[in-house]
DNA sequence: AGCACGCCGACT
DNA sequence: GTCGGCGTGCTC
């Protein structure tokens, strides 16, 4: 038999199928995990097809070995791969790496082995074997060379799986309860612990067979356990232990449902039942229980024996979300997101693979997760731009779980307060089913919402990021003891730094950026790339001291707040005060349990929490992203201010939103400000109508970098000379222009935008360019295609 | 990608 | 002579 085999190496010309032939004494499937010699080394490669014969004309290798006993993808992860692939311009193994765990990425090593009885004696080869890979000194290296032009070493090639299970050891009984009474009574009374491991195996007989763990907390120690063993009595055997990333909780019942949700409920479930494969947009306004609708969904899913997939943006992927899953669902529940340590991860995923666990929950890469018999998918904030990875492979998460509802001939809810234009669209012209949930469940009224207009308006302290009426509402919170949550979409201190003698700003040497400067830790710091430097005293260019750091991020803000609050207990949270594992959770828990009065952060605050105690939601400067040059900067501005008016009063207190802005006119702005999802919605459609622009075309981005910038135009003008030969009019080409951030990573950019409404053959063109992209590639050209962008920057 | 082969210039 | 630079071609 022989095996088609993707191997792990991710290049335009090794993405396709090499092939294998299959050893009798080794079993493998579609799906299988392999490792392959190819070429010089071995690799780890996936099977995705298993047949009689070949066409090949040379010599077929044969497989090594098959790493897992189960396949780790299912045939439908293997077709969805295929498929996928030649949508979004990825290489094929990428996908498939991204569909899973990422221990279940190889590691490879390159050791040197002695090859002759002179080579055996070296020093060299004394300790551990000689990795390849740290080999620094360059008297080894030269020293390495002789030997292997001599042939009196060898390299041997490593394919190692990180994927290790977790044994404990579980002890089985050998004897019946009555043998061990026996030998009780038998056992010296001085032999305390025997006695002891004996009682309970006597007592506890059925309990049996019981862990080292178990054993261990009943005061038995493992010398005892050792001489248990030694004696016959018990036989001890590792026993693989998920490790699990979440503890049991309370159950909670089903809630009882307005007409509205029970409506949207009924609809779902005639789908599920039905096994239709439609896509449903729940939009309901923050607060009127969708997640209830959620909930009662998956349980019908699961009462006909099917499983159920929720994905959630990483960001409300809170533990409080998790627990209104679980209190539900119980052990059937399957979480997978980044905060779990790589060990938990694919635990989770197996217990998925192996069909124990029917519900998942997780962020964009779990609408991968691999459950065989889907009644239900849910996207929960389907807006969330995070749905769409930003790197490649560049899938949207929304596509995935179309595609699997398709082939699962199962229902798609996806879920939104304010959905993506792109998906309200499709609701009107019916290709989605729309259902709407306009009262909030609990009837509580929506919070008054008051703009600040920064043009008009006394500053209170004295950076002028804090106006008057935004201190004195905060100012009336803190005396009732009450909450409040504070949104700036900027970290750092401040964005950039200024000579006021010469006009110079500070910019990263590796892109093209100001860098952006953090007092905590006085660096100047690029955002994009990482670059740090000290913070400079005197004006770099012209060497003059009136240098002055302008803008503001979360820290000036915070040292605003200091110095207007003296009293308050303010919390920071941005990428940099959450880097650790586990401090987003510490801070979120610390203002739950109010032991802050302010919270103040990025976009990150803004989403899915839940705080009773919150009163005020203040905007600091509504209008960072508003005039950024991407066709949904509005969109992306209304979401955001809408959703982080949501936080506030969301118990039985009024709660009251205030944002500043410099545009109260803009529509994106006053429409937050009435929390108008559906008039936002007409107006965002006439603008995007006019601009030709989604969900009116569809958009492909084709970026084109190199180290010289020249170069990098020139190929970008070829590709557009190209794709104006190929597609006609309504078709759109716009550029090649440099991006907005023209140098990122000392690599310059240019970008062409296509925009279209068919175009049946744009997809083979876009390969035709990438293909011939790969031979330019020797002038360190880099092309890349993303569909559908949600940033053209 | 990464490894080898092959061809040229500069050293022990 | 040989070491090492990188251009080119291949991996079932």
């Amino acid at each position: 038999m022989i095996a088609e085999v993707i191997v792990d190496v991710a290049a335009h010309q090794t993405d396709r199928v090499f092939e294998y032939h299959i050893p009798d004494d080794l079993e493998v499937e579609i799906g299988s995990r392999v490792v392959v010699p190819f070429g010089r080394r071995k690799v780890q490669g996936f099977v995705v097809a298993v047949k009689k014969s070949s066409d090949f004309t040379g010599q077929l290798k044969d497989l090594l070995l098959v790493v897992d006993e189960m396949p780790p993808l299912t045939p439908e992860l293997v077709a969805l791969s295929s498929d996928l692939a030649r949508q979004i311009f990825a290489y094929r193994i990428s996908i498939l790496k991204t569909m899973l765990p990422g221990v279940m990425r190889a590691n490879y090593r390159k050791i040197l082995l002695p090859n002759s009885p002179r080579a055996e004696q070296m020093p060299l080869f004394a300790g551990d074997p000689v990795d390849l890979a740290n080999l620094e000194e360059p008297r080894l290296i030269k020293l390495v060379k002789q030997l292997l032009n001599k042939g009196e070493a060898r390299i041997e090639y490593l394919v190692e799986n990180k994927a290790k299970k977790k044994l404990v050891s579980v002890y089985y009984p050998l004897l019946s309860a009555a043998d061990y009474q026996e030998i009780f009574l038998e056992t010296r009374k001085t032999a305390s612990q025997q006695r002891k491991l004996l009682a309970d195996l006597a007592g506890d007989f059925a309990a049996y067979p019981k862990s080292r763990e178990e054993l261990t907390s009943l005061g038995i120690s493992s010398a005892t356990l050792k001489t248990a063993v030694s004696k016959k009595w018990l036989q001890e055997k590792d026993q693989e232990k998920y490790r699990r990333p979440t503890k049991p909780v309370a159950p909670s019942r089903p809630l009882d449902l307005n007409d509205e949700q029970a409506a949207a409920l009924s609809r779902v479930s005639q789908d599920i039942k039905g096994r239709v494969s439609q896509t449903f947009l729940l939009e309901g306004v923050t607060g009127s229980g969708k997640t209830e609708v959620y909930l009662q969904a998956i349980s019908q899913a699961l009462a006909l024996g099917r499983a159920a997939l929720m994905l959630v943006p990483e960001i409300s992927l809170t533990p409080q979300m998790v627990k209104q899953v679980q209190a539900r669902f119980g052990q059937q529940v399957a979480v997978l997101h980044s905060a779990l340590s790589e060990g938990e991860r694919y635990d989770e995923w197996r217990r998925i693979r192996r069909g124990q666990a029917q519900v998942v929950v997780g962020a964009r890469s779990a609408v991968f997760a691999p459950l065989d018999n889907l009644g239900l998918i849910i996207i929960d904030e389907e807006h969330e731009g995070s749905y769409k990875q930003d790197n490649n492979p560049r899938y949207h998460a929304r596509d995935v779980a179309i595609w699997r509802s398709r082939y699962h001939h199962c229902p798609l809810i996806l879920g939104s307060a304010t959905p993506s234009l792109a998906s309200r669209a499709r609701a009107q012209k019916g290709v989605y089913q729309l259902l709407r949930l306009k009262k909030r469940a609990k009837s509580q009224p929506l919070p008054r919402v008051d703009l600040l207009d920064l043009k008009h308006v006394q500053f209170a302290g004295s950076q002028f990021d804090i106006s008057c009426p935004l201190a004195e509402a905060i100012q009336k919170r803190l005396e009732k003891k009450e909450q409040v949550i504070l949104l700036l979409n900027r970290r750092g201190f401040a964005n950039f730094m200024l000579c006021r003698n010469c006009g110079f700003v500070l910019k990263c040497p590796n892109c093209d950026l100001s860098l952006t400067m953090h007092k905590d830790t006085c660096t100047m710091q690029c955002h994009y790339c990482g670059y740090q430097e000290a913070v400079p005293e005197i004006c770099p260019n012209c060497r003059d001291r009136q240098i002055r750091f302008l803008g503001t991020g979360t820290q000036k803000v915070q040292e605003e707040l200091a110095e207007l609050f003296p009293q308050a207990k303010i919390l920071r949270m941005d990428v940099d005060t959450t880097r650790r594992k586990g401090s987003y959770d510490k801070i979120l828990t610390s203002f739950g349990q109010e032991e802050a009065d302010i919270l103040l952060g990025t976009q990150m605050i803004a989403k899915g929490l839940d705080f009773p105690n919150v009163t005020l939601v203040g905007v600091i400067n509504a209008d960072t992203g508003l005039w950024l040059p991407d066709y949904n900067a509005s969109e992306r501005t209304f979401e955001l201010l809408t959703q982080v008016a949501g936080r506030a009063g969301r118990a039985d207190k009024e709660g009251q939103v205030m944002i500043q802005t410099y545009n109260p006119d803009h529509y994106a702005i006053h429409l937050a400000q009435k929390q108008d999802y559906e008039l936002f919605y007409a107006k965002e459609m006439q603008v995007r109508h006019a601009g030709d622009y989604p969900p009116y075309f569809y958009t492909v981005l084709v970026s084109v970098s190199a180290k010289n910038e020249q170069n990098a135009a020139r190929e970008a003008f070829k590709i557009k000379r190209q794709l104006q030969r190929e597609l006609r009019a309504p078709t759109i080409i716009l550029g090649p222009a440099p991006a907005t951030i023209s140098r990122l990573k000392s690599q310059y950019y240019y970008q062409i935008l296509v925009k279209y409404k068919r175009e049946k053959h744009l997809n083979e063109l876009l390969h035709q360019i990438q293909d011939q992209a790969q031979e330019v590639k020797k002038y360190g050209l880099t092309v890349e295609i993303d569909s559908e962008p949600e940033r053209i920057m």
